[in-house]
RNA sequence: GGACGGGUACCCAAGUGGCUAAAGGGGGCAGACUGUAAAUCUGCUGCACACAAGCUUCAGAGGUUCAAAUCCUCUCCCGUCCA
């Protein structure tokens, strides 16, 4: 793997990069559509390229539980399973461990839990993880941490953290016997700065090719969780990457930009598409409302992917109302695009020095 | 003409004396969703209202009763069957 830097941002510490991996050159920075259970719900490989998707994200415990490992493994891997040839980015269960709390015990040893799909015990250690990212073939693994929920004790805080730094010491070790892809490491803490910063330094002691920030976006006010990035992103090598994970909405991503964030993932595109709420650049727009019901304009007016080309918010709101599968698949369509195509404006705005006139000029519009 | 069975809110439909402005669906209207147990979940849906009183409802009219969607009488309408 290879991260340069290629233009710093002069009024904030926003950056563009390039990032090399095996199987692709991405872009930073970069939003990675969520694939959880190797499919990016209801979009074909061939879409998500079509929207300008450089990299994925999917899922180590889901795929480990369903449909398991040997059945990727004869089918060649998780890129050829899946049809996706691009790199992909696996996260590693950590927060499984955070939203199927009721059904798990964690110990220094590892992670004792119940399947959510048909109750079976399962026990997984952070280097069954790794071996687990190995076995799909992952580009960018993520060892197995404890990302706890909001709010949350300095202590119990602290007890994650020291977890999440030993297990990230094990994870490591485990990936170094075979070295393919990369292994990322992981910063929690909370909303403790201390805690935040004692995890940076420990992770970056240990070493890695990049780091992630866990444990935000999980229930915490806005202003607090700027608070922890600004503290946190900047203590980071700027020679490698930064991935926040699971954020989130466009506004949030802007602002994680702003202070050096590279690399993103969140469901919201997907799960809001779902949903009937598509994004654009003038805010949200709920399609089921009724005030579409006579709307011949498209989604977008500003946006030139195949569902605002086509089709209007009156067939889109029809399609929710019935029921009707195209509408689901052709609005999260919408959202992967509009996603990955802000992304690449805000690239373009930092090599052009006016990143921080985007991104307000954006947050002005989506009121 | 006769015999049954029905008419409940936008639609379907429960309720057969007080706890009923009225179950449950559907439809409609809005909201939520951040490393996906989510094509999911939540709220509202007689009028008025910031709330609380309040007002008007169970085909229509009249009656019984302290009290009626519920009981009685008549009228209108719908369905099935018989002539």
């Amino acid at each position: 793997m290879d991260f340069k830097v290629t233009h710093n941002d002069t009024q904030t510490a926003a950056r563009c990069g390039v990032l090399t991996l095996e199987r692709g050159t991405i872009e930073t920075p970069i939003f990675m559509p969520v694939g959880t259970q190797a499919t990016v719900k209801s979009l074909s490989p061939k879409e998500l390229e079509d929207c300008g998707a450089q990299i994925i994200l999917s899922n180590a415990y889901h795929l480990y539980l369903r449909p398991g490992l040997d059945i990727i493994r004869e089918a060649g891997g998780l890129h050829k399973f899946m049809n996706w040839h691009k790199p992909v980015l696996t996260d590693s269960g950590g927060y499984q461990i955070f939203s199927l709390a009721i059904l798990r015990k964690i110990k220094d040893e590892g992670l004792d839990f119940q399947s959510h799909l048909d109750g079976s015990r399962h026990f997984l250690t952070p280097e069954d993880v790794v071996r687990v990212q190995l076995a799909l073939g992952s580009d960018i693994m993520m060892p197995l941490d404890e990302c706890v929920s909001y709010p949350v004790s300095f202590d119990e805080a602290q007890v994650a953290l020291e977890r999440t730094t030993l297990w990230a010491h094990r994870s490591k070790k485990e990936w170094e016997k075979e070295k393919k892809g990369v292994l990322f490491g992981i910063v929690q803490g909370s909303t403790y700065k201390d805690l935040r910063k004692r995890s940076l330094e420990e992770l970056v002691e240990i070493g890695f090719p990049g780091y992630a920030i866990g444990g935000l976006s999980v229930g915490e006010p806005a202003d607090l969780r700027y608070n922890i990035l600004h503290g946190t992103v900047g203590y980071l090598p700027s020679t490698s990457p930064r991935y926040l994970m699971g954020v989130g909405l466009p506004q949030d991503i802007l602002e994680a930009v702003s202070l050096g964030v590279d690399m993103f993932d969140c469901v919201v595109p997907t799960r809001y598409g779902r949903n009937g709420t598509a994004f654009t650049s003038r805010g949200k727009v709920t399609v089921r409302n009724g005030e579409f019901s006579r709307d011949q304009s498209p989604l977008d007016a500003d946006c030139s992917c195949y569902c605002c080309r086509n089709f209007t918010r009156s067939y889109l709101r029809h399609l929710f109302n019935a029921g009707e599968i195209l509408g689901l698949r052709l609005v999260s369509y919408h959202n992967i695009y509009f996603f990955l195509d802000l992304m690449k404006k805000a690239r373009q705005a930092i090599k052009d020095g006016c990143f921080k006139e985007f991104k307000e000029s954006f947050a002005a519009r989506c009121v």
